[in-house]
RNA sequence: GGGCCCGUGGGUUAGUCUGGCCUAUGCUAGAUCGUUUGGGACGAUUUGACCCAGGUUCAAAUCCUGGCGGGCCCA
């Protein structure tokens, strides 16, 4: 039988959120995770449809603010490297000349990507001469070619984007969307004639992010990156971090100021209109699946997924219900199937020949935003019925369904909105606060698992250390929506504007 | 980087410690037929599994070694 309060198809409860995500994603069939590769799920259409359609608010956004879309190739030579390697150290050189040791953190890595990343070194039999690599990201590949297309300042800015698989070779534990080995990735970078240039545009990354997260409807703390966790050659990073159920951060988008530091190393210069040659200042801006696993941990419940109508693929299920007793139902469903349809909603009918309960169960799992009923009542008082994935169901009028199902699927939207931004605010707490004593420093109360921690933090990297060490947690950065009125630093004491995040990342 | 655990039909699970009675259990999913159909239907019939390679043994799902795959914890 089955009552009620019984596990539906051995989906966890969402409050078990390490069971519930990594069986969610495969239960309402966005990817199946057996192909025999480590993080390297298969996309099945349901995931993909939705994926695209992210994809989909994403070209848009780019067509809006004049971005092209470009396709590099997969592979990279190795030789290559030898530019970002040249990066590396000249950096490392500047930072050794010019900054205070003390904003610097032992031990960072110098190799970059190397580690990471999966080589090709044979072509057929024969071993190549220069092995190549795949992209792990494309600023190698891409900057190789920007230097030969960028001449005159007439050819800036240049703004481009590319939707790609790139790949990582993730040792530690992956999951579906979150940490995986091929990434589903969207990068722009862009090109400008000076700083100015390349700062506006990160500003309208930072718009392009908002307005993204607003059509997904959930929230996300933006930071500046701490110096130590900047991506080589940048001058700033920005990233976008999504508090998931379990409180812990998912970082979902990241944008980069590199000035002219990767120009420098890839000799990407312009003659400017007085004549003289100056290099050029660049940008990159990055997004991946991780939007979809934000989505499906952010929205979810325990009866499945939730999609948000803009990227639901399927936007309203219509379903005949008891068809078998008067030979009028189908024919109206499909009419309103096609009328919908032809109105510009994702519509689905599902004339399976199951018992509704059934039927309804598939599409709650699957995360349909609007299921619409229409059985022999129905049709004798014109009304058809509604159920929201969100909750509710009533009968309302087929008159006007189209606008009527605007406002619905607007509601969905709304209520996912003012879900998440309150479950993502009631996560986040004020920081307990450090004391010092002869032993070393404490924290004046312990962390709770699953919190993210607001603080006011002004000190250097040996300060953030404190803190990192202490909690257990790592620092996000600055976050960008400051302290209205100082707060004294969390270790130094010091009164500060700058409002920080302390979590466990993914 | 360090430590620990696991691998049985599509999914999940019993059996592994203590080798034989395993021709491998339950649930779920799948197929066929019939009865059903306004929130997970029922009956009958039926398909389907011991990760791979070695080793120990009269005998291996079970013990050993390695590989591959998966998971957890700590830095």
């Amino acid at each position: 039988m089955g009552g009620p309060g019984k596990a539906k198809r051995g989906i966890p409860p969402k409050s078990d959120f390490n069971s519930w995500y990594p069986a969610i994603v495969e239960i309402a069939d966005l990817v199946d995770k057996r192909y025999p590769i480590k993080g390297m799920d298969v996309w099945k259409p349901y995931g993909w449809k939705t994926m695209s359609l992210i994809d989909a608010l994403t070209r848009s956004q780019m067509s809006r603010t004049g971005h092209e879309e470009y396709n590099f190739p997969l592979l990279v030579p190795e030789d290559l490297l030898d530019k970002e390697n040249q990066l590396v150290s000249m950096l490392k050189a500047a930072r050794d000349a010019g900054v205070d040791p003390s904003e610097l953190r032992m031990g960072e890595e110098e190799s970059g990507f190397e580690k990471e990343v999966y080589w090709v070194k044979h072509g057929g039999n024969n071993e190549l001469e220069v092995p190549m690599f795949l992209r792990p990201t494309s600023e190698t590949p891409m900057y190789t070619m920007f230097s030969l297309w960028v001449r005159s300042h007439a050819d800036l800015p240049l703004k481009t984007f590319q939707i790609v698989n790139t790949f990582r070779y993730e040792t530690k534990q992956t999951r579906s969307f979150i940490r995986v080995r091929e990434i589903h990735f969207f990068e722009a970078h862009t090109v400008h004639a000076d700083e100015q240039g390349a700062t506006e545009q990160i500003a309208e990354d930072a718009e392009i992010v908002q307005r993204l997260l607003h059509e997904l409807c959930f929230p996300a703390i933006v930071s500046k990156r701490p110096i130590w966790d900047t991506f080589p050659g940048a001058w700033y990073s920005t990233a976008v971090d999504a508090v998931m159920p379990n409180g812990r951060t998912l970082q979902v988008a990241t944008y980069h100021h590199y000035r002219d530091q990767w120009a420098r190393a890839f000799d990407l210069s312009y003659e400017d209109g007085d004549g003289s040659t100056r290099y050029c200042h660049q940008t990159t801006f990055g997004m991946s699946e991780r939007l979809l696993g934000a989505v499906v941990g952010m929205h979810g419940d325990d009866n499945g997924l939730i999609l948000p109508p803009s990227i639901a693929p399927i936007q309203v299920v219509i379903m005949p219900v008891a068809a078998h007793s008067d030979a009028n139902v189908m024919p109206r469903v499909s009419q309103l199937a096609t009328h919908l349809s032809e109105s510009g909603f994702r519509v689905h009918l599902d004339d399976r020949d199951l018992r509704p309960g059934a039927k309804h169960y598939d599409w709650e799992i699957k995360g349909v935003p609007v299921r619409l009923e229409i059985g022999p009542r129905d049709l004798a008082s014109g009304n058809c019925v509604v159920t929201l994935r969100t909750g509710g169901k009533s009968e309302i009028p087929l008159d006007g369904i189209t606008q009527t199902m605007t406002q619905l699927l607007d509601s969905v939207s709304d209520e996912l909105r003012a879900r998440s931004h309150s479950y993502a605010s009631d996560m986040i707490h004020p920081f307990p606060g450090l004391m010092h004593n002869e032993t070393g420093w404490h924290l004046q109360s312990p962390v709770e698992d699953g919190i993210v921690y607001e603080l006011a933090f002004d000190g250097n990297d040996a300060d953030a250390e404190v803190l990192e060490k202490t909690t257990g947690l790592t620092l996000l950065g600055d976050c960008v929506t400051a302290y209205d009125e100082p707060v004294d630093c969390a270790v130094t004491g010091k009164p500060t504007n700058r409002r920080q995040h302390l979590a466990r990342m993914y």
